[in-house]
DNA sequence: AACCCACGCAACCGCGTTCTA
DNA sequence: GTAGAACGCGGTTGCGTGGGT
């Protein structure tokens, strides 16, 4: 209480973070492993707080993370499990490995609440089947479906950023120095200009294999599951975030059992409101 | 073609919780 | 047991972009 923002310091960089950036982190954390993130600026040499490397790690660069639209499915679990927890979007996040809570909490305000609050004053009465309805018309109709996982955006931005600037960095630092004749050995595919996904995600998993942990074993499931809803096993993400989960089990059972298709999914949409309602 | 506005998303900020010495 | 430091979460902001006039 009362401590002054670690970003307040002078020197810190704020903003948003430029590819040059993203890779020195990503390097370090391949190589380290999430987490100890007070040491990350000093030893990559990144003009960031430690609080800046997290977020931008755990919202943008973490493998596994899934970009671009919510499905139905998706968009009925946030309903449901907002209806339920509230706006903890950190342990709604849970339910959803492959999306991040920062992603869930603005698809929450920019989406969801005002077709809620269209739907509720249209038709109390009626405002959850609409809901639903309205959610299975709208993806129809929106299909910029082009889901992105994390090591592909930055296999882009790799590949963008090498391009632009072949060989030089501004933020010359030694890790910098050290690293990115290694890392980009590794990401680039020495036959081609491209960033093949899979070799990128072979890299990945090369150095994850050394020793990181916690969030990374969710990373791994993720990563492996790339493509699916399913949550598969409680060690799958933050362990704070299961800490701080209800124990839903019908939702968990809900969500094993559920894969994004369709079938099915507004019986149990329906149970969920019934549950959702006694709460 | 230029301007305005609304929207979406990435990032920041403040505070509560947890950890550690 | 306590204080300070680090971490994590939720709310909010600011900027880029696309659509409308």
């Amino acid at each position: 209480m009362g401590r002054p923002p670690c970003c307040d310091k002078i020197g810190i960089k704020k903003g948003p973070w430029t590819p040059e950036e993203d890779i020195i982190l990503v390097s370090y954390i391949q190589e380290h492993g999430p987490g100890n993130w007070r040491s990350v600026p000093t030893n990559t040499g990144l003009l960031r707080c430690s609080k800046s490397c997290r977020l931008r790690w755990t919202n943008y660069l973490r493998p596994g993370i899934k970009r671009g639209n919510f499905t139905p499915h998706e968009e009925g679990m946030i309903i449901h499990l907002q209806a339920l927890l509230g706006n903890k979007w950190a342990s709604i996040a849970s339910y959803l490995p492959q999306r991040t809570d920062n992603d869930i909490k603005n698809y929450w305000n920019t989406h969801l609440k005002k077709k809620l609050n269209k739907s509720e004053s249209d038709e109390r009465s009626r405002s959850e089947n609409m809901v639903l309805q309205t959610s299975a018309t709208r993806n129809t109709v929106n299909h910029r479906s082009t889901y992105a996982s994390s090591t592909e955006n930055i296999s882009r931005l790799l590949e963008g950023w090498m391009r632009a600037s072949p060989k030089t960095s501004t933020t010359t630092t030694t890790f910098l120095e050290q690293k990115m004749q290694n890392r980009t050995n590794n990401f680039i595919d020495h036959h081609t200009d491209q960033f093949p996904y899979e070799q990128l995600q072979g890299s990945w998993e090369e150095g994850h294999s050394k020793g990181i942990n916690g969030d990374d074993q969710g990373v791994k499931n993720s990563e492996s599951n790339n493509g699916d809803d399913v949550h598969h096993e409680d060690g799958d993400d933050d362990d704070d975030h299961h800490n701080a989960t209800p124990p839903l089990t019908f939702i968990e059972k809900w969500l094993l059992e559920e894969t994004s298709t369709a079938g099915g999914q507004m019986e149990e949409m329906s149970h969920l409101m019934e549950l959702s309602n006694m709460i």
